[in-house]
DNA sequence: CACGAGCATGATATATTGTATCTTAAAAGA
DNA sequence: TCTTTTAAGATACAATATATCATGCTCGTG
């Protein structure tokens, strides 16, 4: 397993780190972008784009529509500052926005919690095979279903 | 990568090897479930239920409803008849129903077409790599999107 | 500052995917 | 045959995702 040595943000920390890594990409960090990105970071667990919707709707006190929240959180994921877990329709803030890898994600079925590790040899392996079949700019989706340590 | 030197099925081959598997688990083999493997089967490319029950009702000859066409594919996936593509919403027919192990779906952005791969030495290392966070009964999801050979 | 172009969001409708529930029918076992 | 179990039909609905058009905001430019 390779080491992260990189920052780990969190709280205002990760907003910020959020905001400059959209903001490098030319986009703006609006106050619609920030609730979002606030609401899907106080997920403890993948949020729905409609957890989420609901979740902001709260906090602005207005209705906020999924459909925004969706144009959102594509902004988010093609910026890396969200990752998109397929086998929950669900996303997760990304912890690391400035660093770019695959990455895996372990969910359990008893609780919905999503671990997050890397493995970048791991990884590489499943791109490598990709490409060996023909594939071009392959974007690995790897997650394991299973049962966490706390719910066994 | 390992080699595969099992049987590949195909056709009456695959329907009947889907058959003999099933009640082998000591499900039955109903019209309705042969019905949907054969419309599951005939796509060239991942299909989603709704497809399915599309297919099947022109096959048939009447309207079958999605939630039966759901519950068939969930006993076909559980019976390793069928495998789900999380990343596509969509269900592809096992080639080799007999032969247990994980698989990785590369799927093209541009055309839909799935192609499986195998590799016991990648899947193993996701595996494991879930086992050594805590977690049990792991199940990876591994698939890869990109472009295909035909699409660049 | 005014203004226009482009970007961001709102509002709304609808498409697609997935479940729940209850009823009817068919098959297996006694 | 009769009963029990399993499969399928019918229907309703929930959850997820996209399309479209209207409105509003921001930023660069004059």
């Amino acid at each position: 397993m390779t080491r992260h040595d990189h920052q780990l943000h969190q709280g205002d920390s990760l907003t910020e780190a959020a905001r400059a890594r959209l903001t490098l990409q030319g986009e703006q960090w609006t106050g619609m972008r920030a609730a979002v990105f606030e609401a899907l970071a106080g997920f403890d667990k993948p949020a729905s784009a409609y957890d989420i919707a609901e979740q902001v709707s709260k906090a602005e006190g207005r209705r906020v529509a999924a459909n925004s929240v969706y144009r959102i959180l594509d902004l988010f994921v093609g910026a890396n500052l969200a990752r998109r877990v397929e086998s929950a329709n669900a996303y997760v803030a990304n912890q690391h926005p400035g660093c770019l890898h695959d990455c895996i994600f372990l969910i359990c079925d008893t609780c919905g919690q999503a671990v997050h590790i890397d493995d970048d040899s791991l990884t590489k392996g499943v791109r490598d095979a990709a490409k060996a079949a023909g594939f071009s700019a392959p974007r690995p989706v790897i997650e394991v279903r299973g049962k966490c340590g706390d719910c066994d």
